[in-house]
DNA sequence: CAATGTTACGATACACGTAATCATA
DNA sequence: TATGATTACGTGTATCGTAACATTG
């Protein structure tokens, strides 16, 4: 089942079209990035970056999946946002 | 940081209104909801459910948190439809 | 041959289940 | 006291980093 985790990787690998600098933007190691995105195709599927060695593009498919992906973490951002804003108490600590 | 693991476990109490009942939705046992929900609680400095011994209802920003779950999650699955539809190339499988 | 990406592998963290305890109806 | 929630704890998996390898510009 996806995770927002691949979510959030995979758009630094697709916005920054290099694995090397996605990693950095992480604050990772490029290793698990490259298991991560093939991770992701395999569960869709679908390609998403064509490869040689560096990283020449997006797929068509890797271009609506990125936008997808940033709709689906801004969302979650506002989810987070959003509760405690209607404001009620605070957790319970024990 | 927050994962759509945890955004589904919370819809699934909030909807039920109970850590059993949403167990047996999640295919799942009871413990781990409630370690859940009071991790969201802490991430997000807010009391989502008010509960007793069982569980009474939802707070105002459970409320609205579970409407932007809900909202999350289906956005994620919009993600993942969506990509293999602009159909391109199957993932290179060697 | 320098830079980038991938494969292999070991270590750590964390999500889950089981068991035991607590609370209330 | 029976049902449901929480706490405590052990275990298996998954994510990550390091290291070795492959590729290409």
């Amino acid at each position: 089942m996806i995770e927002l985790r691949q979510f959030r990787q995979f758009i630094a690998v697709a916005e920054e079209l290099s694995f090397r600098r996605a990693a950095d933007r992480l604050h990772m190691a490029q290793p698990p990035l490259t298991v991560t995105i093939k991770q992701i195709e395999e569960e869709l599927g679908t390609l998403l970056i064509e490869r040689t060695n560096r990283i020449a593009r997006l797929t068509p498919a890797g271009r609506v999946f990125l936008e997808e992906c940033k709709r689906t973490v801004m969302q979650a951002e506002r989810a987070v946002l959003a509760a405690p804003f209607s404001r009620h108490a605070a957790p319970a600590r024990d």
